[in-house]
DNA sequence: CCTACCGATCGGTAGG
DNA sequence: CCTACCGATCGGTAGG
């Protein structure tokens, strides 16, 4: 007989307060969530809410690290299999592009927006953030590098390919959230194609 | 005799408040300033601080607009007089990494911060920013038009350019401001003159 | 997982 | 511009 409260519904209760806990920081920042808000849209109590991580920080932490895994389940995760190179860097964008417009967070990339709001804020979520940050960054810029090896030069450095990118990304963001651009997907993704290289030069 | 309490004193101890109100928003984020806290840092109850602007919603407003004010000074304030063309696109991307790398805001660029908090925020807020964040990407696609007229082509299309040349002022914000990189000011200049169409091929 | 409570702080206002 | 106060809410904890 397995007791009232098995492991298995502790970790299913977690996953739901932490899916909740990403939408309302998505809409309200990081800062912007507070334990009694989210605890009422559950039907919860605030105790029950934050007893499973101990603190509202570390309940932040969690809501980030499962933004991070949203992101790159959308992103990076339909890559798989596919070996280095343009036709696997043109998907990238394809589905960076596409996660964008049709954003699984209410209130835009995630990781941007968690961007703005931590890096003046020294402390743990800042770190973690920035771990994210460069990973994401070193992997875009490997992956450009490898498609070059494979089309025709000159090249444009990769880590300032890598920066265009992921700031076309942010402009499209900015596009699509604040100034309601039903145009910035599309351009996003001419301009991102033709950054990497990926477009001739007409 | 003057009053005890002339217009211009209110005048000036309005502009004290707003001042200190762009530099905690800049690090705190428009929502998480507080009057209290805003207050005792100017040795201000709360009520005086709060009482030339009638509440914290329209502090935060004139906070908004000073920020697009010190923006608009240190970044295209040094063009006025030079006439359209790649000479001027120039000057404006160099002003503008400097303004990234050197910022006028402890906790970075104000307008990407505050576009990244209020876009999933209906309100005053949200609208005023998105009038000034479309006013200055129109202001940018036309430097980029013009500048074009002057150089060889075939061009990219301008607004295209534009979101490019916006993006990576936020990529470079990023790695200024989270990731502390060192080279993210010479590689957004170079980026940014390679976007616009000012270096050679090479 | 709950109730019941802690001290602190929130934005705002009355009255001067 | 101040003091003194309002009701509401904050994150957290004790005890069960």
């Amino acid at each position: 007989m397995s007791p009232r409260h098995s492991a298995a519904e502790a970790a299913r209760t977690r996953e739901r307060i932490v899916r909740a806990a990403v939408l309302d920081a998505s809409l309200l920042g990081l800062e912007g969530l507070t334990v009694g808000a989210l605890a009422q849209r559950l039907g919860m109590s605030k105790a029950g809410l934050v007893g499973p991580f101990g603190s509202r920080e570390r309940l932040l932490m969690a809501a980030l690290d499962q933004a991070c895994e949203i992101f790159r389940a959308a992103v990076t995760g339909p890559l798989e299999g596919l070996p280095p190179g343009p036709e696997r860097l043109g998907r990238l964008i394809d589905g960076w592009v596409e996660y964008l417009a049709d954003c699984p967070f209410p209130g835009g990339c995630f990781i941007t927006a968690a961007t703005s709001e931590l890096d003046g804020r020294p402390g743990p979520l800042r770190d973690r953030l920035r771990e994210i940050v460069a990973s994401n960054r070193g992997a875009l810029a490997a992956e450009v590098a490898a498609a070059q090896t494979a089309l025709p030069g000159p090249h444009r450095p990769a880590a300032e390919v890598a920066s265009t990118l992921m700031g076309l990304s942010m402009a499209a963001n900015q596009e699509i959230q604040l100034l309601d651009d039903p145009s910035a997907a599309a351009r996003a993704r001419d301009a991102m194609r033709h950054a990497a290289g990926l477009l001739g030069s007409s």
